[in-house]
DNA sequence: CAGAGTCGTTACGAAGTTGTAAAACTGTTG
DNA sequence: CAACAGTTTTACAACTTCGTAACGACTCTG
């Protein structure tokens, strides 16, 4: 069941929406103002956020912005009156998702709140990092510094498989045989070789590697 | 031209919003009480209801609660009297979209009809869209910039599984099972045939793609 | 510190992958 | 059944990637 945060200081209406997103099958969070909303935030990690603009204290838009702050991704509605003079550049510019003028029907409310879990769900962009190297898994990127790099595929797996055995000192057969698979039987020597383009492109030093090293005689261990 | 219905037993109102709406460039379809009201709701799909919510016989609330539960989205604004205790919680528990407290302005009514109807709009035409290219999946249509082009199925139904799966690396087997379903088994160089045609047609500059982009030894990665 | 083993690096031909056009095929429609 | 649009396959050039040999540098051991 996912977890879905309502701050708004309005305690109707912030009854109304819990009561609404029970229904959906929601578990609904209730805060009355931004600094609780924003520690609940971080506690909880719920799956949407849903936030009033305007509000005594932390306001909707200072909400949003030390979520993001955090680094969290979560999805985030704002909710704003409509006399608000909100437009969009300056929500998507504090990292909200959507806004919803109040007053707004349940249905809408209730369209947005899955439409966005829609979207951001597909965007389950599982990342896995390590220095200053950033590795997308399901985009299939790797960047360094935010900076793309462009790797091939046999360097690509090679690193995924490092960054999945962490400081373990892999041999070289082990590396074989889990990159390249039991079908193909190339040298050991292939595994050096490709280790070393991964130095060339993430280590700062690649003489002095902090990252890929060598264990004598065995082969490799990966130090995040 | 779009329908409104408007229900209302107040005959002077009835005519007064009917005259509003019309100059506006609506047709308006005026119902004296709720049970018309519905019946008509039903026969003419209006594009939007307004409807009392005091009334002889079948009340705004029931209204509303019919039209909902005909498994009808048609956006609903609800009128009340100053005196009504009117909450937003059962307005949002019956499905109203928004209301407005009478008396009250033409200008105000009409703004609230046209919010309501962009909002409503941009949810039930499923447009999706990417750089100069918008894409409406209800009428399954392919724009570039306002400019309908042709597309075959193969071609459409690629694009489409491109468009649910943004920025995601894909492989050719991935895009097979899903676009060509796991019947017939097309050699996957079709996949490459299908999108040298979807980047001749969507791309700028074909030869260097900005949106369909390839990855190497894998497949393909759509870019928005 | 000498020698044996191991590793880092480079370069290059082989093998694989992709873009594209054209041919072959399929199914539909008048 | 001919014409036709759409789809799939084929073919091949252009390009990318891979694996390995070669060799110098490094590391360990006795």
């Amino acid at each position: 069941m996912q977890t879905v945060l309502v701050i708004d200081d309005d305690g109707n209406l912030r009854d109304t929406i819990g009561l609404m997103l029970e229904k959906e099958g929601f578990r609904p969070v209730l805060a009355a103002d931004g600094k609780t909303g924003f520690e609940q935030a971080l506690a909880l990690k719920p799956a949407l956020i849903l936030v009033d603009l305007r509000m005594p204290g932390l306001t909707g838009v200072e909400v949003c912005k030390q979520v993001r702050a955090q680094g969290m991704k979560t999805p985030l509605i704002v909710l704003s009156a409509i006399g608000d003079e909100m437009d969009k550049v300056l929500l998507l510019e504090i990292g909200a998702d959507d806004y919803v003028v109040k007053p707004f029907g349940a249905r809408e409310l209730l369209a947005r709140i899955h439409a966005l879990l829609r979207r951001t769900s597909s965007e389950d962009t599982k990342v896995v990092a390590f220095a200053d190297v950033e590795v997308d898994l399901t985009r299939r990127v790797v960047a360094k510094r935010g900076e793309e790099l462009k790797f091939t595929r046999a360097e690509y797996n090679l690193l995924t498989y490092f960054l999945q055995n962490p400081d373990r000192a892999l041999t070289r057969d082990m590396i074989l045989n889990s990159v390249w698979g039991y079908e193909s039987f190339p040298n050991t020597r292939t595994v050096d070789a490709h280790v070393v383009r991964l130095r060339q492109k993430l280590e700062p030093d690649s003489g002095a590697p902090r990252h890929f090293l060598t264990v004598h005689g065995v082969g490799y261990r990966f130090l995040p």
